[in-house]
DNA sequence: CGAGTAGTTGACATCTCTCAATGCCGGTGG
DNA sequence: CCACCGGCATTGAGAGATGTCAACTACTCG
């Protein structure tokens, strides 16, 4: 059922603060993987590149590391030089305004990447914490980069990844900007259960691993708002909702209630 | 006053069609533009770059267009070839739902880039049109990326590029999740002031380019509500607004409003 | 001059928020 | 082992903000 179960048997090291950006792997070297033998290779980084292109990635050997449920990844702020692709686990990114208010910007689960929302002003913009125990690869931005002046495909990925990331953005606008409570939970439920079914997950059933004042920040509604609004989706018949635990009973009907390609 | 007309008289070529992607320049050939003489270049592409870097972007020679109010530059789903510096006007960007409704993602003033969120599907995401006659300069995106592996400079300024579309984006999110209709027009009002204080013109007077309608688009809110909002900041004694036409009065009484950076 | 577009304003409906009470766990310590 | 506590979720009632619909004005463009 849990993604964090599955895999939770993989090393024991943990690294919170910045790991200095060794190139040269030293003798007994923290655990150092290699992208060509990840099983998330299609999703993630490699996804779309050449073999050759791969294996100059797996020349760089990136640094795991482990992070617990609710400790931080980086905050606003902290010099940018990594991003980092999640292994195993979620994230949550957020920004803050001056009074405190926090916007939940995005969810992370495995394969996908993080921070780089730094390489603008070289300064993370937004906080990003683990909602469960978590393992990432940290990829130093600047060796990439190194990599894109040689590797020509390289420099194709880089800006993929960052108008990708743009994209996700759109859709959050477009969420947030012309949808109502109903229509942003549904668009959540489905985007959530298209990149859960990705990973060779349910579609139809999964675990959320975040609060729903979390997700309220996200979709820009009350705690309570999501909560009344699981409730309408559980009376019409389209889900099932036990606490963070979600079935969905009528894929089509939650599509129908709306249609969109978020992500 | 108006932008458009201080340097209308410029050229005469409409070129509305997608240009073919002619490296070499024909005898006679469409205006072209060279980044190191332009008067926008702080603010433009070449922001930030070195002067021998400015010179390579010189040799690119890019083409101009001009795009009538109310004609578009590309469309949802058209390819992606280039990427456009905005020369004189002012550009929406719009996305848009399978039932119609619209979200503005953006507007774009002289100095700004568009088109960046074509890069990761290789088609365009969003459509966008002139609010008023504008000129923009095409620049070839393949080129650039071709510079990239021979520039050092040059792939820092591509992510630096699109790592900041995702930090505007960034704001909008926050403005659309948590904030409400004073704060919201508030946040827009002050962005746009800065953007124009940015390029020499008044921080405190300046001419709308987009209707209620579109404002309200782009902040998630009715255009009824948008007139309204600037009702009540004329009597708050905030703004003089005489249609669009926008004069801030207390401009630090905008900022106490709301104290967000936007962009 | 007439039609059409954009903006403003009012009255009312609706949705979401706010505040408060309650229930349900899971952990902790007596 | 049980009582208690804190965090999270649910639910209700009422308030407040924004949306909806409609009327009216001012302008612009033919």
């Amino acid at each position: 059922m849990s993604a964090a179960t599955l895999e939770s048997n993989v090393s024991r090291i943990h690294v919170i603060a910045a790991a200095p950006a060794a190139v040269e792997a030293p003798a007994v070297a923290p655990l150092k993987t290699q992208c060509s033998t990840c099983h998330l290779r299609d999703l993630c980084l490699p996804g779309g590149m050449s073999m050759p292109d791969i294996d100059r990635l797996d020349d760089m050997k990136f640094n795991r590391r482990k992070i617990k449920a609710g400790q931080t990844l980086y905050r606003e702020g902290d010099r940018f030089q990594f991003i980092y692709a999640v292994r195993i686990g979620t994230l949550k990114s957020s920004l803050m305004l001056a009074d405190g208010r926090e916007q939940v910007s995005g969810f992370h689960i495995a394969g996908e990447l993080v921070g780089l929302d730094g390489a603008a002003q070289g300064s993370h913009a937004s906080a990003t914490m683990a909602l469960e125990d978590t393992e990432i690869c940290a990829i130093p931005y600047a060796h990439l980069t190194d990599l894109a002046a040689s590797v020509s495909g390289m420099q194709h990925v880089i800006s993929r990844l960052m108008s990708r990331e743009i994209l996700r953005e759109h859709s959050l606008m477009m969420l947030l900007g012309s949808m109502n409570a109903d229509e942003r939970l549904a668009a959540f439920l489905l985007n959530l259960s298209q990149r859960y079914a990705a990973r060779g997950y349910s579609e139809r059933e999964f675990h959320l691993r975040m609060s729903r004042a979390e997700i309220g920040s996200y979709l820009g509604m009350k705690l309570e708002t999501v909560s009344r609004t699981f409730t309408a989706f559980q009376q019409q018949r389209l889900l099932e909702v036990d606490k963070r635990h979600i079935r969905i009973i009528d894929l089509d009907g939650l599509k129908r209630r709306f249609e969109v390609r978020v992500h």
